[in-house]
This record gives C-alpha cells, structure tokens and sequence, in this order.
DNA sequence: AATTAATTTTAGACAAATCTAAATATTTGT
DNA sequence: ACAAATATTTAGATTTGTCTAAAATTAATT
C-alpha cells in the first residue's frame, strides 16, 4: 500500500465514522485538499485492491479489509502520538504532523516493540482510543470531571471556563491538557474530588471539576 | 527534498567517503539499485538545485550544501537506530531498514528531542559516529580490546574468534554486539582487563579481550 | 415533471521518477 | 594512436498521482 493510498483509507475510515454509509467523493477532497477527479481515479485504484466498495456516482464504502487498514494506520499513529507526549516531552497540539508522517513506516515488528515499550496504553494524548493489534477499541466520549463515577480515568482535553483564573489553577498544580486525570474519591458534602494526575494525589473543588473536561473511553 | 532525492544524496556521500573525488554514475546506479540512465536524470536535478557539481562524463562530487544535507540525514539515521537497540531492544542487526525509513521524518524539534531523549549518543550500535546538529563528527576505527588504552569506550562490533565457547562466554556474560564497552582497569600481570558493559563491571582476560572488536571514536 | 443546480466522472495533459534502446563519449589494450 | 570495450548520456516510453475542462449523472426547486 502505498503511502498515498494509506491517506485516502484514513480519509475515508473518518469521514465514514463507522457508520456503514457511503462517502462522497466530493467530501474525501475537501478532507483530502485535493480535487474531486483525483478522488474519482484512486477510489478506482482502491476498488481493484478490494479496499473499498465503489459504484459509480453512489459514493464509496471500506470493505472490511479497507477498515482493518485504516485502523493499523490509526494504531500507528496514535502509538507515536503517545510517543511523542510521553517520552519526548511534546505538546498534545504539537504531534498531529509528526505522527502523519511516522504513521507510514512499515515494520510490524516497531509498533509491537513501541506498543510494548509505551506499556499499551489504550488512548493517545487527545483521550482518542488505540486500536489493538486485531482492530478492536473502545470508543470514547467527552464528560466533566463532575459527571463521572469514582474510578474512572481519562484524558484531560479541554475547559469549560476559559477564564485566566482557571488556567492559572492548572498550572499551577502542573495538570495540562493531554495528562490523565484518575478520580480517586468523591465527598457528598462539597462535592470536592480526590484525583490523581501524573502520580500525584490532589484534591480539587467541585467548581474545578465541574469546568474540565475528560475523554473517558466507554464501558462495554 | 524529496525522499528519492535523499537517497541519491546519501548514497553519494557514502560512496564519495569524505574524498574530495567524483563518484561515478555506474556506481551510483549499483549501489542504488537503479539504471545508469536514472541516475543521469537525477543528478541533473540534484545540480539544478546546487546539491552537486556535476559535468557531463565526469561524475558527480557534492557541494558544501549537499554535504550537510548528507550528514542531516545519516545523523536522523543512526539517532533513530540508537533508538531502536536502547529503548526498543531490537538486535544490532535488525536495525538498518526501519532507520531508513525514519531517517526521512521531516521533523527539527522531533530529531533535537530524541537526541536528547537518548542522552545526545556519539555513536549507533554498529560504533558509527553520529554527526552533530552541525555536522561535525570524529572517524572511527574497529580495534581489538586489547589494543586500546584503559579508558577507551567503544560499541562491540565484532569477534576474531567465532568459535562456539567464545560466544557462549560472551552470552553468559550478557555482552552483545552492539552494547558499549568500556575499558576501566589493566593488570600488567597477566593482561587481564577490567570492563564495564550495560552498567556492570567485570574481568576478562587477555585472551577474551584479544578476540573482540570494538568500534572506537579517534582522539581529535 | 421539467429545468436548474450541484456532484461526479471522463478525457486528456502534466510532473516526478523510472526504464529500454540507441547514440555518444571515454578509457583501455595493443 | 587506433580499435575495442566500457561508461555515460539522450530520446522516447511508462507508471503514479495529480490537474483542468468538458461531459454525464443525480439532486433540488419551482
């Protein structure tokens, strides 16, 4: 597969968002930032490789082994993305064009050693789920602190109130966007969460909680 | 610059070895795996763009820039193998296809960061100097453990003798090709020598040290 | 339901990197 | 120094992935 073919899957994989609906070609360019007869001739050169299903004018659809590649391509870029976090000190919003590229490299053997060498983790730095080796993940979904049980455990991915007071509050206390944040415990009384972010205990106030959000991945 | 274009470039560096000397276009096309006639066209292209001087008949030499775009690349190549054999644990020898990959990632602040996430290395596994951001780097030489002075720290490269009790010392004594040794002590008595590998010190004897090969960087 | 609008495909062209076969230049051997 | 052998380049073709412009199909609107 080439390097180009591998774009058009992944295109096409997100664009589909496992719904088993055809994509347009028209929307595989905009999402690819080329032109829609561009699409036309690879969606052809994917077809004859039985990665995708495609009937003329009607859109086009993975075949399941079209969806298994994507989602090694998915696997892979993810697996860099953590990479790239937790071992080499990137930003969460600084990885995307990095893993674009290592995505690509071919050695089954690498991503199983990096897979391993990383401890398997489960989601990249956006709270986004790893494939595994034989495509299977969880899905994940977006929730205040505030909303989830104790126990759960997710990816710090964004605020609620942006104000430069609550910035400050996570800085202080050395929690960034991409950390996993684990609740430990919860108090009726005020409502005040026990959690643990980069092996540090903490406690915080419901108002924090309830301002930062965590992609959890979904219980089966 | 493209990857093919990397390539050519890197092939002519390694087939110029440092000399001031053209490199002809026959040897060009068999190390690369290609025809003659490629190479010609490719060359042209590599001149338009001021990476070589080139005339026609004459062979090809690389310019300052060419230079430093060679040791860029060599330099991502024996970072990214250094990698592979500390943190992943991949055998010395099953390094090379996957670098050449990597060492097309187009990516400053990844490369500066793994440099220093591998503690800025001098050397990859085979004992090959890595040129700095710069492109500066000391030669290396392969000498056996007996002939360097205490204090010398080179990658093992290689063995006199192959002999199974040989290498059955070697694995016994968790020494691999690859690993970096360091000379720490010698006993004028009997020749015997004081190492360290992986972190561990230990003594051989002359015998053992006479029969291992170590890549070693030359003293500037 | 007919016409207009939007989408998609086809046809033909182009750039990059390669190849084969033929032409040209250089080197070697006597 | 000249013929033969070798090396190199040119010319023209091919593949991959892309593009533009025009034709064909589908969807939307009145």
């Amino acid at each position: 597969m080439t390097l180009s073919e591998e774009d058009y899957i992944k295109a096409i994989y997100h664009l589909g968002k496992g719904l088993d609906q055809a994509v347009s070609t028209n929307s595989i360019a905009e999402q690819m930032d080329t032109k829609p007869s561009s699409v036309t001739d690879m969606v052809k050169k994917l077809s004859e490789k039985d990665l995708v299903f495609y009937k003329k004018y009607k859109g086009v659809l993975l075949t399941e082994t079209g969806r298994l590649s994507a989602l090694s391509i998915i696997r892979k870029h993810r697996l860099w993305e953590v990479f790239l976090v937790d071992k080499l000190d990137f930003a969460w919003d600084e990885v995307h064009e990095v893993a674009e590229q290592l995505e690509h490299i071919k050695s089954e053997k690498l991503i199983d050693k990096l897979d391993a060498y990383l401890g398997n983790p489960k989601v990249d730095p956006h709270g986004d789920p790893i494939p595994s080796k034989d495509g299977e993940f969880k899905k994940s979904v977006k929730r205040l602190v505030t909303e989830l049980p104790i126990g759960s455990q997710g990816i710090c991915v964004g605020v609620n109130d942006s104000s430069v007071a609550f910035l400050k509050f996570l800085d202080k206390n050395n929690i960034s966007l991409g950390d996993t944040l684990e609740i430990l415990d919860k108090e009726d009384f005020d409502g005040s969460l026990s959690i643990r972010v980069k092996g540090k205990e903490m406690r915080i106030s419901e108002q924090i909680g309830s301002n930062l959000f965590l992609e959890v991945l979904e219980k089966d």
